[in-house]
DNA sequence: CATGAATGAGACTTCATTCAT
DNA sequence: GATGAATGAAGTCTCATTCAT
């Protein structure tokens, strides 16, 4: 519990120091502050920055695959499989900014490349909810028959440039834009 | 041409470094480096790395713009022009890689958020060939009817994952891929 | 004491070297190594080099009014009162050359120039002990009715110009030439 | 006349930018631009900074100099010449303050410091004119019997305080203060 | 275990001086 | 002679990481 403790405060301080300041304007000293904790005992927790920076956002993605889960039903048709998987990513995203945020600095990042590296080449993990869903549009000829990353820059390119501007105050998406962004993304990947 | 040598030297040094490095792993040493010049020579061009740094992202930003409006007509059909601009905006990146990881750099961190509210307040700049574009599509009913930043997202949302993944070497688009990925994004914005 | 440890060392380092050599001969790299701590060491106690240079100067001019004020009495008649301090101050600096180095340089720099300024606008603090004596001595009409500052000038110009002589080796104060120096600035400003 | 030109030029221009912004912030190249000439040509007429500078000082004293012997007459009693010096002194600098204020930094500097130190061993030169004043007021018991070191400290330490404080505007020093100014230096050296 | 003071490599930038034109 | 672009040493300051307490 303790140790549990101070690990989850030194992982918050870091989400959201690096979410609004970027890596470079969040200094180990400045998230041990923040956390309450000294300097140092980052280092019991985490070998260094690298590796916090890393463990925090597979946390992340843990969330976000959980909160995608919810109520979602591989028996459903596809159509609404993807809204629901759609919209629900969406709005994740606006109501967690900092996630956001973090998770798009991580992306833009050496690190973002290298992830996505060491996961095409064996350890797909967890993205597979998506995988399966347009794999199973293609075999049914519903999606269209393209490579899976093509379909998976069609169907999330949008929808991280709408969260982007979405947080970065230069558009509102309210639940009517929404929907009809994802139902504009499924018309993308739909034959 | 003497004056021209050492900026562009100075310019290509930059930008391949921090296309590959991101802007902190290419120290302004590094850069002179590879410019071949000394270290202070490069503030004799640019007043300091910011202003090096921007002045490159528009350099970029014109040859681009360039490139897209060879060729382009606005006599011709929406459709047409759309799968013009796309293709082209595609092939151009992924003949340039620098380029292309260089400009997400600069729009993925506080240099690109700045000029992104920047020119919303006014300066609309270049950009308006597609902005024209999707404001016709939109009066002719040709486009769905959703607020510009919405279209544009479903536009380059997918053809920058895609840039980006072809670039990382996740994927290899030829051009069958290019034209189908387009209209692809087409479908997504069409009515 | 451990803190006050290092500090002090820094500070005292900083003393010596500025007093020899100037602001501008004394860069951090060497005022950390004669201090015995890390470069950086020093910004965990002076948030940077101009902050260090007037909590210096700060310190010292403390100590000055500190060992003026000793033995002196506003009970005793002005003209003693008056060499008192100015044999004091003499003394003092002759007895603490850095101290007088450092805060001469302090003095004929634009730190010194806003110092001043800034006490010139209210925040009167400390060197009140002269202002006091010569203000009284204008109203009972033993000093010459001239400006304060004018005062300052007769008074301070001559001690600080024997404080150089003698701390650059150019002339020998003993006490006796001491006594009749200050005794010759009283007669610049009595009636 | 050509070369007296660019000369002249560089020597005025490094007056007023030393004057007012330190040696330190006066750069070669401010310098030159100030003076219209290229970087590089300053080092034609001087081997480099530090002789700029002593040169530089050698020519203003060389003007006061000049300045105070206007009018003086040694036939005159020893009270009115010295007077006469120093309301000369006193009003040249206020008539001239980047005079002033170039001497002043010079002389607070380690080029001060080690030109007094040449002065005393031997190269007398220029200040004899005080230096003749203050033997015959001695020899002829109208000076106090100080050594001459403390007589310039007790006349020149008020002139160079007033004409600081009225140039940095703490001051202003119309012609009768000058001259009751003056009169109390004077009552500070006479017996 | 936790701390946080200390470290020093390394980043950006300035500027006196040189030298090819 | 004159120029000014080029240089690189040196200066200030930051920060990830360590280690004595």
């Amino acid at each position: 519990m303790k140790d549990s403790d101070k690990r989850g405060e030194i992982i918050q301080a870091a989400l959201e120091l690096i979410a609004e300041h970027g890596f470079h304007g969040a200094p180990m000293a400045m998230i041990a502050d923040k956390a309450g904790v000294g300097a140092g005992t980052i280092y019991r927790y985490f070998e260094n920055k690298d590796v916090l920076i890393t463990e925090l956002y597979g946390k992340l993605e843990e969330k976000i695959m959980a909160a995608l889960q919810e109520g979602y039903s591989v028996g459903k048709p596809l159509r609404e499989r993807f809204l629901h998987l759609g919209t629900a990513l969406l709005r994740y995203f606006i109501a967690h900014p900092l996630y956001f945020r973090y998770m798009e600095q991580y992306y833009n990042s050496p690190y973002g490349a290298s992830m996505r590296r060491d996961r095409l080449l064996g350890k797909s993990d967890n993205r597979d909810i998506f995988k399966d869903l347009f794999e199973q549009g293609i075999s049914q000829q519903v999606l269209k028959d393209l490579p899976i990353l093509v379909l998976f820059a069609l169907a999330f390119g949008p929808m991280l440039a709408l969260a982007r501007d979405h947080i970065l105050g230069f558009a509102i998406l309210d639940d009517t834009l929404i929907v009809q962004s994802i139902e504009a993304c499924w018309d993308g990947i739909r034959r």
